[in-house]
DNA sequence: CATGAATGAGTATTCATTCAT
DNA sequence: TATGAATGAATACTCATTCAT
């Protein structure tokens, strides 16, 4: 009868955790929102530990995915392939913008948790991304820089909009979560790409 | 007797409130590392909301200083006067690594008091960097650009390499607590200011 | 497993109460006394205010009831009602007294509950009352007089022995709690009723 | 400069004991009311609960003068030295609404400190009612009755309407503040006198 | 006399979790 | 699978009281 009462559980989770934080949400409150019994999470989820680490496979699973479908295109060059990147991740992030926010957050503290899911999927977008660099310096595509300030600058504008929606929207007034500033940012860091990094074109 | 039991109580709670968030420190907790009785939070801080309001003034009331103070060199120019406001604002954060990691986190999550914040110090900010990026277009050093776009990535990259200290330090090996990152940072921040920023100059 | 968890905190409540009043009596010493876990009462009945809510109502809700009966007898007259009234009363005060010495001290507090549950079934038994003593007043059983300050009265002299338990066995060496004490207490009520509401008779 | 902190005390702490009950009252808010500091009622009153032997040795201290007053007049026989005891106390309590209420509440509590209350005082009243009560007899001015039966439906009468303000204000739309309502009340307990306790003359 | 700071024990309530059904 | 009952530990907060100043 109700097949989805995991997907519940989960979609509720996501909802309050990004409202109120892991530990300003009661597993109580997901259970109500979610409209199962508080049992069921222990059951389908171990502990709401367990539940906070599905959640993190999760994002990061589809993430990685993303990464890898935008690291796909290297061979029409560095340049295309970074712009290509960004703009499938910065389409899934707006389009998840309540799970990013969550997990971008929860992903600041230092925990054991935090530090399993950066080493198992951080570094492999690190894998990537300095790829991407390391053959665009090659290809003569990009200037020579030090790849990991460069990755602190990328990985900054790729994720703000999205950690500090609430700065967007009342004092930028800016909307994250729509698909027209999804497009406009993703223009705006093409241009940091095409300044910053790459090999400035003569007249 | 004890005469720094409140500023014993901050210290404590600073450092608490950044390895395991607000919601996951408890006042007991604060109390025992302060090493002073509970009921002392209640009496100088009224609640544990309260020493939160507490650690946001402070924290937004020295940051707004510096923004000021980056601000005062205007008159050298729009690009100098920018370039002033990044490294006093990296310095400040971080000197203040710990504190600027919860404070950042903390404001993500979209509560009432972060929102009265929000109001009180990131419009004065806003106010502040518009004017500059305003003077550097009139002043044909800066391209015309929507502002509100340029606030955003300029933000993102003061904030980020803070924000995700773990991040930095476990996959990028480096460590935005020294003063060397601070120092080395701002000149990539400067020349993100000249590349996208300012009007080309001709070779 | 437990099956009258419920049935043994209202117990231990009650008894508590009496003893040493709503606002002396911790739910911690209720759960105690009535061996389950304290979080059970907040299962339960929410909030210790909840938890003297549920007292009020089960308590006045059966004294109702006990009003009911004896106005049943109405057309036996109105003298012979009002005694059924007082007799069934007693008993049914004397049977509870400690319930009732809790309820009565916990009601002569001003609160919002207090408020509420006086209008609920006060002002009922405050209509069987004053339909007694209309029609006693009509049929020329009763003198006409006035009805408040009768009610006033009556009142008093049904609760005081209840309310003022210790004082009756300290002072005066009567033992509300036993039904001999019912018997000839509810015989001075009748005099009362009959010396100074009846009509009186010729010799 | 502040010579009535004592008073100040005195008069938050009948106040709000008043409305809240003992417990339910925090010196902290008597200090507040009172306008004067926490230390200050320790001060004065060494603790709370000295704070409240207090105010219960006050009010029977002049509760017993009244009795005694009105017993004063026993020579003008016994019918009108009840009424007159009555005549006083009424006045007494209804001047002392909030004080009485306070007090009666206070005082159905069996605690050490009620007993001792109660022994000092209420068997000193008693002895004073059993003396008129019997002289009354004796006299062939009063039936010969129980006389602790009596007594118990004095007291209720006495009592009732100044422990139960809010039910006569709320149900009955009496105001026993008012002097009003002491006068007629009076009369109401004399008519009670008169027609339960003594001869019955021939017409 | 009066006070601000501090304490330790206590408060009601909420928590994640378990378990028999 | 799914649930209502129950638990023990933890939560933020308040209490009356003390004491140096």
């Amino acid at each position: 009868m109700k097949k989805n009462s995991k997907e519940a559980i989960i979609q509720a989770a996501i909802s309050l955790f990004t409202a109120n934080g892991f530990d300003g949400t009661s597993i109580r409150d997901i259970a109500n929102k979610a409209k199962v019994n508080v049992a069921n999470i222990s059951y389908y989820f171990q502990s709401k530990q367990g539940l906070l680490e599905y959640c993190f496979t999760t994002f990061f699973e589809e993430y990685l995915l993303k990464i890898e479908k935008g690291y796909a295109s290297l061979d029409h060059g560095a340049s295309f392939c970074l712009k290509q990147m960004s703009s499938v991740i910065i389409e899934f992030l707006c389009d998840n913008i309540q799970f990013t926010s969550f997990i971008f957050r929860e992903m600041s503290i230092d925990s054991q948790t935090v530090r399993e899911i950066m080493t198992t999927y951080y570094r492999k977008e690190k894998y990537f991304l300095q790829k991407v660099l390391e053959i665009g310096v090659e290809s003569k595509e990009f200037r020579p820089q030090s790849i990991s300030y460069i990755i602190v600058q990328l990985k900054g504008l790729w994720t703000m909009p999205f950690l500090n929606a609430p700065y967007l929207r009342e004092v930028l007034y800016l909307f994250p979560n729509e698909r027209y500033f999804a497009a406009k940012y993703t223009l705006e860091i093409n241009k940091w790409i095409d300044e910053v990094l790459c090999v400035k074109k003569l007249a």
